[in-house]
DNA sequence: GCCGTTTTCGGCCCGACTGTTTTCAGTCG
């Protein structure tokens, strides 16, 4: 077993230990060797040999044990026993909000519900509601979950499809016949969420790819293998979770390529206009070639199908159908940022909150990534979960970035705090804390519950702060499990544009918060965005290129996002915005 | 189950919120 593949089965132990009742102190203690095992650098198979598993902290005697067992036999007795005493549907219960391990217990127990299915019935026959503990709310509470999980359905997020689908095209690619090999989808149009994989091949015969493709290892079913079309699904284990979902490989001649590669990256809507469009023309454009007249047309790549149409190649991220053809129409696409263009990171977090690697180390860490500075911004006071810095610490942290800057070469760190915005739309230190700050990213962690008017009148009054200097994780969305808070967001990006202030694509997978569809309108009211992977630790920085998806589907050009700014250009706006000079 | 120790048990981030209760358990971040 791999360092992963241990790392997720830890992960399930304490998730099935949980199930069972035990105490959360014993069922973290597996998360935490859990993620201990995630954050190692050296092979785990190495350490094991030299013995030096017990030093990483986190892993005592007891699972030092079980590791060794699975990295030397390839499973453990313990979990085999947890996976045939526990029904697997209960885990699904538990991505329910609301319900966690003591109510899934309780139903399983009490109703002997064991999947979602089961729990759906339950609840509309009402015995739920009965049950010790639960009532009318908490029932309406979980059918509105139900509902909300039937409309994700099996959707995954792009950190974890992604590098499923790289795995899969990379392997595609070599394998012998195959000619060329791209992933179509919307992982390609690059969306913040998947249900499947999409690749398309080309090469002469088919059957032999098809073979390799659904004899690969961590394939768990084959849906359908066929000449031309082979379904899959796929499991695998990324950064310790356990990651299932569809893949489907079409193998075609090389001639037709370009068209089963378009036909298949989409958007279902964009294809429609572009069939329009070869039908104004007198052609018909399908997945197999653009025909018409007496010869079918040779396009050997995308961007000849798009000449063919009289228009220039339109980037797959802004194939959504919703005005790219017209851009195009007109030569007026956008020149869209690339990840090269992203000079420095302002939302991090380090040990000073809740983040796990020192100020030294991200900085050092963002250099090595080709960034410019590294811009802190840990908690404010208020949000203690979090380990929010006190005003004591702010001034340590401030004498620590001095010192650690006048020794670094190559990168600078910047004084920025994700301060959290309270209750009443102030913010959580005096104003002339907040003046010790090179800049404010201003977010809300807490009172979700305020209703749109609450809300939108909150966040509202954080942007009209003149210490505010962007506003973090506007929604505050978690992808596929939690909906935003209520807010009128027309409101606010009227707000960000009015007092200048800018809007943070928070570039954490998990997030991508301001969504790409709004990313859109707060470019069109001339507000700047910024790219931040509110990261945690040294390989979260680079979640920064999710937010380069997200704003390249924004229609986002380089100059459109502030930390496209070399470090020299970015101080002096700070400067300036901190001397009260915005306009607005 | 881990950790630290004024070494072998007692604490483990901890407060807010919700919906259930009638003083609190469960969930969340």
């Amino acid at each position: 077993m791999t360092r992963e593949d241990v790392a997720s089965a830890l992960e399930e132990i304490g998730v099935l230990l949980e199930l069972q009742g035990e105490s959360s102190f014993r069922t973290n203690s597996y998360r935490n060797a859990a993620r201990a095992l995630s954050q190692m650098q050296e092979d785990l198979k190495t350490v094991v040999e030299a013995g030096k598993l017990g030093d990483v902290p986190g892993i005592g005697d007891s699972m030092r044990a079980k590791i060794e067992t699975m990295v030397k036999t390839g499973s453990l007795p313990q979990l085999e026993e947890l996976r045939a005493k526990v029904p697997p549907g209960l885990l699904q219960m538990l991505r329910l909000p609301g319900v966690g391990p003591k109510k899934v217990k309780s139903l399983h127990e009490e109703l002997g519900v064991s999947d979602l299915d089961g729990l759906k019935a339950a609840c509309e026959a009402g015995t739920v509601a009965k049950l010790k503990g639960f009532g009318e709310k908490t029932q309406q509470k979980i059918l509105e979950g139900l509902r909300f999980l039937g409309e994700v359905g099996q959707r995954v997020r792009i950190d974890q499809a992604g590098p499923i689908g790289d795995l899969i095209l990379d392997r595609v690619s070599k394998m012998p016949g195959v000619v060329r090999a791209t992933l179509c989808g919307s992982l390609r149009r690059r969306r913040e969420t998947a249900k499947d994989i999409d690749l398309v091949a080309s090469a002469d015969d088919a059957k032999p790819v098809m073979e390799v493709f659904c004899k690969q290892p961590e394939v768990m079913q084959i849906i359908g293998q066929g000449d031309t079309k082979s379904s899959i699904v796929f499991g695998m284990n990324v950064e310790g979770h356990k990651v299932v979902l569809n893949a489907d490989l079409r193998v075609v001649p090389d001639d037709v390529f370009a068209f089963a590669v378009m036909y298949l990256t989409g958007s279902k809507d964009h294809n429609i206009k572009m069939r329009q469009r070869a039908i104004d023309r007198g052609l018909s454009l399908n997945e197999y070639g653009l025909t018409g007249g007496k010869n079918p047309l040779k396009c050997s790549d995308e961007a000849a199908i798009y000449q063919v149409l009289d228009l220039p190649y339109i980037p797959p991220e802004l194939r959504e159908d919703t005005g790219e053809l017209d851009a195009a129409e007109k030569n007026e696409l956008p020149k869209l940022i690339e990840v090269g263009d992203i000079r420095g990171v302002f939302h991090n977090h380090t040990t000073y909150s809740d983040g796990v690697a020192s100020l030294e180390q991200m900085a050092l860490a963002c250099k090595k990534l080709g960034l410019e500075y590294f811009g802190v911004g840990d908690h404010s006071q208020s949000l203690k979960i979090a380990n929010g810095m006190s005003i004591a610490s702010v001034q340590k942290q401030h004498q620590e970035i001095d010192e650690v800057n006048s020794r670094l070469q190559g990168v600078q760190i910047l004084k920025g705090i994700e301060c959290d915005i309270l209750e009443d739309g102030s913010l959580d230190y005096p104003d002339e804390v907040l003046a010790t700050f090179d800049y404010v990213v201003a977010s809300i962690h807490t009172h979700f519950g305020l209703t749109s008017e609450e809300q939108t009148a909150r966040v509202c009054k954080a942007l009209a702060h003149p210490a505010t200097t962007m506003l973090g994780h506007a929604t505050g969305r978690l992808l596929l499990r939690r909906e935003g808070y209520k807010l009128d967001l027309d409101q606010v990006l009227k707000a960000a544009a009015k007092h200048g202030k800018m809007i943070e694509i928070n570039a954490n997978p998990y997030r991508l918060d301001l969504d790409w569809t709004h990313v859109k309108r707060a470019k069109a009211m001339g507000i700047p965005l910024v790219i931040n992977p509110d990261a945690h630790a040294e390989a979260e920085l680079a979640y920064f290129t999710y937010g380069v998806d997200v704003a390249r589907r924004g229609w986002l050009e380089k100059k459109d996002v502030f930390n496209t700014r070399s470090l020299k250009e970015v101080v002096k706006e700070l400067e300036r915005r901190k001397a009260g000079n915005v306009a607005g």
